[in-house]
DNA sequence: TTGTAGGCGTTATCAC
DNA sequence: GTGATAACGCCTACAA
């Protein structure tokens, strides 16, 4: 039989005889006949593996829209690559280097807070490799993304706070690199306007996230005349370090101050001083999404047609 | 000029004029030309990729591990898929019948706490895939692993609770399926020996991670005649669980109550009700050194030796 | 120092 | 329904 015959009876032709197929599939099991991947790969020109680049594998946000990816490509077998940025552009363009090396078919990507050129990844797309932005993406030009309904939800935040009786809302903004920090930030300034509180610069503090930071913008928003009192905060990580430095050098004030951050986060059931509310996400939804886009983008190579934008709802979650 | 004089130009091989490697190496970066990693790996039958196969992401044990692999890894120029398998066996099984089929290079896992066979890691290794198993192994037969020095670790948790002046100690063991499970159980009977407190049977739950099993076992151990007034924890996400429980239905016994658990997670830092103590798995360490090893067995294939054991020294660290 | 040829495992194409 | 052959891109032994 030829080797011809044996590979097109493994991937049922149907041009071969039942009978050859069931004697081929069971010589294959006998001999624990495994198919060499890498030929394959070669041969097709496709690695059948989707890149999926993030900055770090500690914030539970990502762990869990990597799950909703492995959800989609496993439904069409396809393998998933993580490889994590730590928040460096340097090692993320580095990690794309080395996507781009191994062929893989399509790339999800949340783009580090320091990442500015957007020539990677145009270069990606030339290549024939789809790109889709999760969460954090550039304004101009335009790629694929998934996102959070970033302005709504910084909208429905602003808003509960104000329903909880605050007039003093402060907003501890994201890394001014991101989309996602303007958006929220938007959403924060929509949110007062319909209350009619007007907007207070003074309240207005940006973050990098590193504890360090965070405690300042806390201390020094603390410290100003008539201080806020109430939090909307970029993502809940960083909403965490304000909650423990307000807790150590200002631990009467816990009580009255609220916060609110993005991420519905695992860890939270476990905190006995709980963020007054968290934005939902729904991060798992968000990889699904992306995945399937990506999914989408790589089945139809021909027509790639004017980058998507996928907007994802988020719900406000009362702790 | 021929293909051959490139590719040996690209590899910088000894036998090419150094002006030729210099115009080769300029046209390849003026044309963006990107060798084709899948060809590559095809032709050596290698895919200088390393597979890690873990429970789950969301436990940062694993992330931290996988920052220390990744370390190595890039070290040696070797790419880390990372898979996971939720803690279920045949999960487990797809995923490695999946790096066969591609090939890696080798495979550093954590198995799941359903794995009961060996067959399919002994077949990874006749395959000529090097396997160095994390922090989870099995008893009989040896694989190369690196675990943590649980039998001391487990003494020293025991030995600290009975300083703090507990004599009633309960240890919340994990699943009978990990080895692991049976060393920290070996050493919390050896400090209890050397404490001279018998080993009461009635002080000892099993846990399966899941949220219901630790509050039935904390009731359960709340409600007998001499109740326990510290617990030993096989991890600190078990411990958590534990406190919530103690935390929501025997407030008043919460400040009484000590509990130590395996694993100094960062999530700590936001807790307010944190465990007594953790023990410092040193993950990150533990990836460096399965990484180092697998390295060392991908290198050497022709003598394997017998299976090699790393231990890890823990420390008991204070909250 | 450079060029030639063959082969890795798989699949698509075409002939039988 | 089956078989022969070429081709994918890279590497390497050997020839020139």
């Amino acid at each position: 039989m030829s080797v011809s015959t044996v590979s097109k009876a493994l991937s049922n032709h149907a041009n071969i005889s039942n009978l050859t197929k069931e004697r081929v599939h069971r010589l294959a099991r006998e001999w624990n006949y495994v198919p060499n991947e890498a030929a394959r790969h070669f041969k097709q020109n496709k690695s059948f593996t989707l890149g999926v680049v993030i900055p770090d594998l500690i914030d539970q946000f990502f762990v869990a829209a990597i799950r909703g990816v492995e959800e989609i490509a496993g439904k069409h077998k396809y393998q998933v690559i993580i490889a994590q940025s730590h928040e460096d552009a340097e090692k993320e363009e580095q990690i794309i280097k080395n996507l781009i090396s191994n062929r893989v078919d399509g790339v999800i990507i949340t783009i580090s807070k320091n990442t500015n050129k957007t020539e990677l990844f145009t270069q990606l797309e030339q290549n024939g490799i789809p790109v889709v932005f999760l969460t954090r993406s550039f304004g101009q030009p335009l790629f694929n993304n998934v996102t959070a309904d970033n302005i709504y939800a910084g909208e429905l935040a602003t808003n509960y706070l104000y329903q909880l009786g605050h007039r003093r809302i402060a907003h501890l903004m994201g890394p001014k690199t991101l989309s996602t920090s303007h958006q929220r930030f938007e959403g924060y300034i929509k949110g007062l306007e319909k209350l009619k509180i007007g907007f207070d610069p003074g309240l207005l503090r940006e973050v990098d996230f590193s504890e360090e930071q965070t405690h300042q913008a806390i201390k020094e928003l603390l410290k100003i005349k008539n201080p806020p009192t109430a939090f909307f905060v970029f993502k809940t990580y960083v909403s965490l370090d304000a909650i423990n430095y307000i807790k150590i050098n200002h631990p009467k004030l816990l009580q009255k101050i609220d916060i609110i951050g993005f991420g519905n986060l695992p860890l939270i059931k476990y905190l006995d001083i709980k963020p007054k509310a968290s934005l939902e996400e729904n991060s798992y939804e968000m990889g699904l999404q992306s995945a399937t886009l990506l999914m989408k983008l790589i089945n139809n190579p021909a027509d790639p047609g004017p980058p998507v934008s996928i907007k994802i709802p988020c719900e406000l979650i009362i702790h």
